[in-house]
DNA sequence: CAACTGATATATTTACAATACATCTGAAAG
DNA sequence: CTTTCAGATGTATTGTAAATATATCAGTTG
């Protein structure tokens, strides 16, 4: 029918873009039936969606109470950035030693696309983008273990970038990204890690910055 | 009734240890509905513990055809050892710095008791002991991001550990252990980065001891 | 101010539907 | 006559939904 995902896949899909796309705002209450009867779905496969996105911290799920959708202060934003930091390293390192000829040309037909983007700018098609990068990168090391323990650090940030930087210039932010594809296109392990490390530091700066401002 | 956990905890964690300790076997197909009436529950929290489960990388589900715990072979190890030292790095690290003293009391018992179980041995106590561990130092460095990440891979390791390593003496393991937990709890940083540097090195060269062999 | 009652939301169970796999039967070919 | 392959039917298992039970919160009443 909707494509041949399970309901379970296509609620869990929805509800995520929703809570990164901040359709569902931080804070918010919302209630399983409610949800249900907003995508068109049972009750069940909205449920695991929930369960799921409750263990990768995007809301929280309080017993007969309802699920609120997760705040996130800078200050924890850091913390996501300190733990994705250490598997990026890793996980750019082996992408750029590992990657298959396709996955290479993957990347960089990504970057072209990035870099369009953020020119135009459109900001759900870059984070799109951002989100095909970071699993073809993942694809790419070989190491399914790193790959489910990033994934959800990396939707955390993209939220958190779309909900604070998502109205300023995505330029600094693309041509960071393009670095990295670059780096990892061309089988540059040294550059790679430096690259990203850069992204990393540019991310932490940004969420500093918002920290000192009392908003 | 038994614990205040709900049923889906309960499930969970009663899997999980039979998983790790291979009650459940490697390769082994079963049912939902064995399962609930294995652990006298309803269908609906073995399913939720199931698919918990299934993207810790315990076990796959595959539609319509039933569930199968995971095998894991050494290659696999390794992956899971290079993810997860790079998240005990920083966690670690943290949790020797941020540490209450309350935390630091309770590693030094954990230390003494795992000293015990390893002179037994007692291998399925050192392994709850090390789960102990494990989420006390998550607790301690305040960072719940990087311990949800790091909780899967800890419990693959312990997995694989059990399976190929079980019957081996524990004190190594434990020693090194042993040390780590001291220097978290004299808030050495450098030490115990230091110290669990050696111990992912100890496990490494275990694995690929263990890849030679062609078994 | 305390206690009770009603409403609301989740936790769990149960039932039903859909799908895939295995087995059995039949016919056709050698 | 035997063997093999194709088709159909039966069984087992998961996916989904609805119903029931239970706990929590809020408002009201004594």
């Amino acid at each position: 029918m909707t494509g041949d995902l399970s309901q379970s896949a296509q609620a869990y899909r929805q509800l995520e873009e929703g809570i990164v796309t901040l359709k569902l705002k931080p804070g918010e209450a919302v209630t399983e039936v409610a949800l249900a009867q907003r995508l068109g779905l049972g009750r069940t496969p909205i449920r695991e969606a929930l369960q799921r996105l409750s263990w990768e911290g995007l809301l929280t799920i309080r017993p007969r109470l309802g699920v609120i959708i997760a705040e996130m202060n800078p200050s924890d934003f850091i913390k996501v950035l300190d733990a994705r930091h250490a598997l990026e390293r890793l996980v750019v390192g082996s992408a750029a030693r590992l990657a298959s000829q396709e996955e290479r040309k993957t990347l960089e037909g990504c970057a072209e696309d990035m870099r369009e983007a953020a020119s135009v700018p459109d900001v759900e098609e870059y984070l799109r983008l951002d989100k095909a990068f970071d699993e073809v990168v993942a694809q790419a090391a070989c190491n399914p273990f790193a790959a489910k323990a990033l994934a959800p650090l990396q939707t955390q940030c993209r939220r958190f970038w779309y909900r604070h930087f998502g109205q300023a210039d995505l330029n600094p932010a693309a041509w960071s990204h393009l670095e990295v594809m670059q780096a990892i296109a061309n089988g540059d392990e040294h550059g790679a890690m430096e690259q990203v490390e850069n992204l990393m530091f540019y991310l932490r700066r940004q969420a500093t910055a918002l920290l000192s401002l009392p908003r």
